[in-house]
DNA sequence: GCCAACGTTGGC
DNA sequence: GCCAACGTTGGC
């Protein structure tokens, strides 16, 4: 099992928008390492959804139903896309200004890569998140 | 809306 | 193969 956070601007898909779709596939990446990061995940994998530009938190986990696979958007097998399923809504976003101030989070690849739309999250990491998430 | 960070592209 | 220029992302 391991856990990932994903990245999304809100304007384009939203947290509530999977929670009505039930089910998405996670497309239109074009970063070689997101990429690679979207290879390594496996059925059962667990993401955190994240709000970028607007929101700028984590509002909920989501769950990997399937591996990669050739990104049907485009023509090109570089890159691959994901299906995942909404799993829980976190009662207390967990914003970003949350996670500077916490000691445990700071080596995040969230704050150290910040471009990057896919970042791998240890264990205790997303315990940490969990933690904040009911608080 | 601005700007910093950083990945990608292309000329040499 | 290096590095400058450029484009994109995302926080503020």
């Amino acid at each position: 099992m391991k856990y990932w956070l994903i990245k999304s601007e809100p304007s384009v898909y939203s947290w509530d928008q999977l929670v009505a779709d039930g089910r998405t596939l996670w497309d239109g990446v074009r970063n070689y390492q997101a990429r690679n990061n979207l290879k390594a995940m496996s059925v059962d994998d667990i993401a955190l959804y994240y709000h970028s530009n607007e929101g700028l938190a984590i509002v909920g986990t989501a769950k990997v139903v399937r591996e990669a696979y050739p990104d049907p958007t485009i023509d090109d097998d570089t890159w691959v896309a994901v299906d995942i399923v909404p799993l829980s809504a976190f009662p207390e976003p967990v914003t970003l200004a949350k996670i500077k101030q916490e000691p445990t989070l700071q080596s995040m690849a969230l704050l150290k890569q910040g471009r990057l739309s896919v970042v791998p999250v240890t264990s205790e990491e997303y315990e940490c998140i969990l933690a904040l998430s009911k608080s």
